[in-house]
DNA sequence: TTAGTGACTGCAT
DNA sequence: CATGCAGCCACTA
């Protein structure tokens, strides 16, 4: 996969699913960070959107291993997920300090990055 | 086709 | 460190 991502996602929507069900368990990735790999920089808040409906259909996906920035949960409008959210995280070893943040410099799942960006 | 919307972000207060 | 705010974008009604 260190080509990038497969020709056959066509879609933003697509290219989301494929990024996020690529991410490793006990790694985490930001909004921003699929954004700029599935080829849209400034859409952060759009992955959240697919995410948010993806989740609603259904669709199969760790969705729990994306979060903001800042490394923290994104808990806007809901306090139930959120709460799952670390549960799931910490399950899979994702540690969070005292003030409930993710440290990214370590447990930022950037695999390949630096080639995928500028190849 | 157009107007709203929000699991985002970076910068300014 | 906490708010506020204006861009930015894919989706949906």
């Amino acid at each position: 996969m260190s080509s990038g991502l497969p020709v056959e996602l066509e879609t933003f929507r697509e290219r989301v699913h494929w990024l996020v069900q690529t991410i490793p368990e006990g790694k985490v990735a930001t909004y921003g960070q699929i954004a700029t790999l599935a080829g849209s920089p400034a859409a952060a808040r759009a992955v959240g959107n697919v995410l948010k409906s993806s989740g609603a259909d259904g669709v199969d996906l760790p969705w729990w291993r994306v979060i903001n920035a800042q490394g923290r949960i994104s808990l806007k409008s809901d306090v139930q997920r959120p709460k799952l959210q670390r549960r799931l995280l910490e399950a899979e070893g994702v540690q969070f300090d005292a003030s409930d943040r993710i440290d990214l410099q370590a447990t930022r799942w950037d695999d390949g990055f630096e080639y995928w960006m500028t190849a």
